[in-house]
DNA sequence: GTTATATTTAGGTATTGACCTAAGTATCTG
DNA sequence: CAGATACTTAGGTCAATACCTAAATATAAC
């Protein structure tokens, strides 16, 4: 693939997994620590932290330590980005619908 | 990781790939065969069906196969799985937001 | 200043992902 | 029916991912 990833191939990436995106939408609610957001995890704390540097090259988060704690937070213009190409496909394919005859198209469909 | 990915998880990890975007990004244009996808892309054929069957597996297309041609298209309820969780989160720090203007604003008021 | 807390670093394993070449099968065309 | 076309199958490489345990570091609290 692409020497190095560009963002919303990383965005993506940071969202296929289910761990990251339960954490996204922990930090949607409020800033947390790192053990506060590895709690609900039945995972080992350096696998968990990996889920973090994911997320936070991918730029959905941030994160800031003070004293021995690190807290992340949601940094939210980077979803935009996703949130952006999906909206331009959706506006592709129903431009395309909308010219089509609705009727024919399914005519089509059945005979394939 | 999981035993079997959740739709959901198979549908980020599609659109993770910058060749399945292109080829989502044709698809919302019109159905096309294997080849005529294919074409853009500098890879070897077998290596570039697969990225179809990623795309396939996690539901974003269809295909259907008329003597040797197969023709993809787009299936466009599956990626509304991926808009639908954006906005969920959009709208759950939306709204922490709004709460937390409304904090500081009454923190200022009471300071006037 | 010792002990507890909150990560972080180091290093190892197993699986999956993204590519390749070579060879096979099925359908169309002259 | 012979050759071209449109995939498909088989199998191999190499890097990245998702985990792990053990040990180190840095700060905080007694």
């Amino acid at each position: 693939m692409t020497e190095v990833m560009e963002p919303i191939d990383q965005v993506f990436r940071a969202l296929s997994d289910p761990t990251r995106r339960q954490v996204l939408a922990r930090l949607s609610r409020s800033p947390a620590s790192v053990s506060e957001l590895a709690q609900p995890f039945d995972m080992a704390l350096p696998s968990f932290v990996q889920h973090l540097r994911v997320l936070e090259e991918s730029g959905l988060v941030r994160s800031a330590k003070r004293g021995r704690v690190r807290t992340y937070r949601i940094a939210p213009q980077r979803m935009k980005l996703a949130e952006d190409w999906l909206a331009e496909q959706r506006q592709l394919w129903e431009r395309r619908l909308d010219q089509l005859d609705a009727y024919l198209l399914e005519l089509k469909e059945k005979s394939e």
